[in-house]
DNA sequence: TCTGGGGTCCTAGGACCC
DNA sequence: TCTGGGGTCCTAGGACCC
């Protein structure tokens, strides 16, 4: 039988900032967004002292400081090359893989039932990750990717039992697990989704996959459809290609409010070739553009106002200096004076790949760009900062992104490579283990 | 004072075409 | 006075993921 693992990292953030720091080890830590908004990772110390996911980290200052909570700014750097290292790794036990996001993949493991123990797989699987990486991983292993998500669950929250690694392979154990696995937590049932089912009486994912096919349909759509047999064991999710992006979008908060017209069109003209950027990466040009711009929704007192534009344009392109011209149009025609701002964005839409430009007789990107634009990207790479940049963005940086906390780019710049100091003594990362009364595995 | 930044897919309804 | 049927494209909105 076809089997499916899901490789986890265990708080993927807050781990890579413990691998090069290991006096965070015991301690709780948490990682901050952009802008040092919100929590968006948490230490199994920081989640057992109550901060939730996306707590606001203004409100939550007091309770860092009393607990000694140690709080890191976003280290995209870092987190980036150290996922980098995590899926190399995993792409050796298995010819097929999907990376699902920076820190999780789907492995599959066709052809291995006769010659391979799938748990002990997944226990040489989880020790050679933490070993090379520093990185502690969970892995579930089932026939399905939904049932493969179901088990990384078990795996990460009874580390005891598992050593965080667990396998459904038989139908008994599907049923405990889906029975002790909330609504709430499934894959594919979001917020929405969990509030109607327990209306219903659907507490459990055991419970969910009783209902009827016709029901899940009606009222799930088909991706709902495919859930509930995959949860059923019946396979209907492979692995999936990594596909050329769609959409690709450039937005940000601001760190204070902007009233300025002329500075929100910097920032917005910084977002466009920001995205064309992206697109060039990708080898895609676009034919539309949005552009949006909204006031800070959380000050309910103040006037608000959103608002974005999409604009069809003449010609496909990934020309920066075009795209910030087009997004300066689109601005222009949403913008109105006097109220404050807080986050803007450009996403570009509607992709041509960039070997396959129409030409259009009349109307087209200027030819002399391409050559322009890959000189930029080329010096830009070299000097590994953005050093070219259009005359209208802003050269000073006088605007900037809240990151009080971040710590340095140890594997990725040369000048924050770690230094060791003797005192420290590196050991293999190892969660903590904490007794659980109620764990049914 | 301070609340992230990306993405995907599906469906319904309207415009428009023959 | 009668007023089809089928198709495509586009958009908005709703759901989800990390």
């Amino acid at each position: 039988m076809i089997m499916f693992g899901l490789i986890d990292c265990n708080n993927f953030y807050a781990s890579c900032e413990r691998v090069f720091n290991p006096a965070l080890k015991k301690l709780p830590v948490v990682v901050l967004s952009n802008n040092d908004g919100c929590v968006i990772a948490r230490s199994n110390e920081a989640k057992q002292l109550g901060i939730p996911m996306g707590a606001p980290a203004f409100k939550f200052r007091h309770i860092f400081e009393q607990n000694n909570i140690q709080v890191f700014s976003s280290n995209y750097a870092l987190y980036g090359d150290m996922s980098n290292r995590v899926m190399t790794i995993l792409a050796t036990f298995t010819p097929e893989i999907e990376i699902y996001s920076i820190d999780e993949a789907f492995l599959k493991f066709k052809g291995f039932e006769n010659n391979f123990n799938l748990t002990e797989y997944g226990n040489l699987i989880r020790y050679t990750v933490t070993r090379n990486t520093g990185i502690p991983i969970s892995v579930g292993i089932a026939p399905t990717k939904a049932l493969a998500k179901v088990a990384n669950k078990v795996a990460k929250k009874f580390p005891d039992r598992t050593r965080h690694v667990y396998i459904i392979d038989t139908d008994d154990k599907r049923i405990k697990a889906l029975k002790w696995l909330k609504i709430e937590d499934v894959w594919g049932i979001g917020y929405r989704y969990a509030k109607r089912l327990m209306a219903m009486n659907i507490n459990n994912a055991y419970q969910f996959s009783k209902l009827s096919q016709e029901w899940v349909k009606k009222h799930m759509s088909v991706v709902g459809l495919r859930l509930h047999k995959e949860l059923n064991g019946e396979s209907c999710l492979d692995l999936e290609d990594i596909a050329p992006k769609k959409n690709i979008a450039t937005t940000r908060s601001f760190d204070v409010d902007y009233i300025d017209y002329e500075k929100i069109k910097e920032r917005v003209i910084t977002f466009a070739v920001t995205c064309a950027e992206k697109l060039r990466k990708q080898k895609s040009c676009c034919n539309r553009i949005l552009i949006f711009i909204h006031t800070n929704g959380f000050r309910e007192n103040e006037p608000q106002y959103s608002k974005n534009i999409v604009l069809q344009l003449p010609y496909a392109t990934n020309s920066g200096i075009e795209l910030a011209k087009f997004a300066v149009i689109g601005l222009e025609k949403i913008f109105i004076k006097g109220f404050r701002y807080k986050k803007a964005g450009v996403l570009v839409m509607d992709f041509t790949p960039e070997s396959s430009l129409q030409v259009n007789l009349f109307e087209n990107t200027n030819p002399r760009h391409k050559p322009l634009m890959d000189a930029v990207d080329k010096i830009n790479r070299q000097l590994g900062v953005k050093k070219l940049k259009l005359a209208s963005q802003d050269q000073g940086r006088t605007w900037k992104m809240r990151q009080e906390k971040l710590s340095p780019r140890y594997t990725t710049n040369i000048n924050e490579i770690i230094t060791i100091n003797c005192d420290y003594v590196f050991s293999l990362q190892t969660e903590q283990r904490r007794p659980n009364t109620s764990e049914p595995f």
